[in-house]
DNA sequence: GAATTCAGATGCAATCCTGTATTTGAATAC
DNA sequence: GTATTCAAATACAGGATTGCATCTGAATTC
């Protein structure tokens, strides 16, 4: 977006300077997504936002699409690093490690790095067979680390789910990406503390779920119910 | 989308004409933003599709916009109208009425009435001054239902909700949406199976949620815990 | 039944967009 | 320092879309 009007800076080289260019690229065509929406965005936007002539655009890109694709992919990567990490982070507690996924994906909503455009990505799927071919398997590594998570979760507090661990991450994914559409979307009547509020009460509805569904003796083996840190602090 | 050549059909007033091609317009028009998106259909898609010109088309409404919206108006209508029935339809028993919520839900999606007209309409909303503000009536309506949806359901069951109905109604609206789209982007991940399993599994564990959360002593004042009759059944 | 009204068809001008072909100018190689 | 290569700019052809202006024929009116 800004674009620095060069500093003492040493010549880049040619793959250094293509690189840039596209990195340019990407992040403006990600602000104008996020202002006029994929569809309606024009290569001429994109690459006038980024301070280049469509020339650039289409000596870096095929079009649109695979723009987009790639822009998606670079996101997505950072994404699941974020969950692999919390994942090998060693977490033990199972107060934190759900706390931290909340936070985690709240965040990641609520920065807005993605959101929208998530979701405008997989409505573009439903009608270009290629490229939901390929949004498919990002999806899929995210299921299925949210799916671990869950299991991890039940793993810690030996609780059994009572339902199974995909089935769960299905729908705190969902849920996530519902509420944060809807935080987006019509803020005013569901507002970040709402949103926040929703996320937290239906992690312990999970948790009260699977505690009460589970055999108790293998809930109370562990840990009393206890009454929890600081569960969601209330971000505004 | 099917045009009859006319069986002995009796003269239609100017009005009822005119009616009738507005409807057409409608439905193809629905037709059409499902296939290929709101965004990318254009005045011509949508005459075509409903066998007229664009003629036709801009006699009948300002824009696609306009036309979107009074779309948005009379599927909205009709499923507020559903929602109605079911609270006035006079079923007290809570299990009854949670099925019949979770029902009506899942089959407005499933049936694809809307499910991506809606999704799409919130996001041109978000871009939108004038329509976000026109569809975020429709909107609070829709809120407005479900929120009554959930607090009589407590008022049944006797429980004092864990949290606010209106928060409650975010969250099931969220989940709702959110399950059903990934069903329409994802189906060989999100099968129709396992998407009525989640929505089914979160519902119960609303109840769960309010019956352990709530102050223990103002649901006993009401009712004994009560076992609920089959509250927590192991779905499949 | 002639005049009028109006739904819908057709024609048109102005944009806008894409994608490619060509050109330019700077970085690298020789 | 000359030749080459390549990123990016510019020019251009082909399409598509919008919205209006105009036209036509059927419904209504008197």
């Amino acid at each position: 977006m800004t674009r620095e009007p060069s500093p003492p800076r040493q010549r880049l080289s040619r793959e250094q300077s293509r690189e840039q260019t596209r990195a340019r690229l990407l992040e403006a065509a990600h602000a104008v997504f996020m202002q006029k929406g994929y569809a309606l965005t024009s290569v001429e936007d994109i690459s006038t936002a980024a301070g280049y002539s469509r020339g650039a655009f289409y000596s870096n890109f095929d079009d649109k699409t695979e723009l987009f694709f790639e822009l998606l992919r670079r996101e997505g990567e950072s994404i699941d690093r974020g969950f692999q990490r919390l994942l090998d982070g060693g977490v033990t507690d199972p107060d934190a490690l759900r706390d931290a996924l909340a936070e985690q994906y709240s965040a990641l909503y609520r920065d807005d790095k993605c959101s929208l455009l998530w979701m405008e990505a997989r409505i573009v799927a439903l009608r270009d067979e290629k490229f939901r071919l390929q949004l498919d398997v990002y999806l899929e590594e995210r299921y299925r680390q949210i799916t671990c998570f869950v299991q991890a979760y039940c793993d810690l507090t030996g609780v059994t789910p009572a339902a199974p661990a995909r089935e769960i991450a299905i729908g705190l994914m969902a849920l996530c990406e519902g509420v944060s559409f809807s935080y987006r979307c019509v803020p005013h009547i569901v507002d970040g503390k709402t949103a926040e509020s929703v996320l937290a009460w239906f992690m312990k509805a999970s948790v009260a779920v699977t505690a009460t569904t589970a055999t108790p003796s293998a809930v109370a083996a562990k840990k009393p119910p206890r009454p929890r840190k600081k569960a969601a602090a209330a971000g505004d």
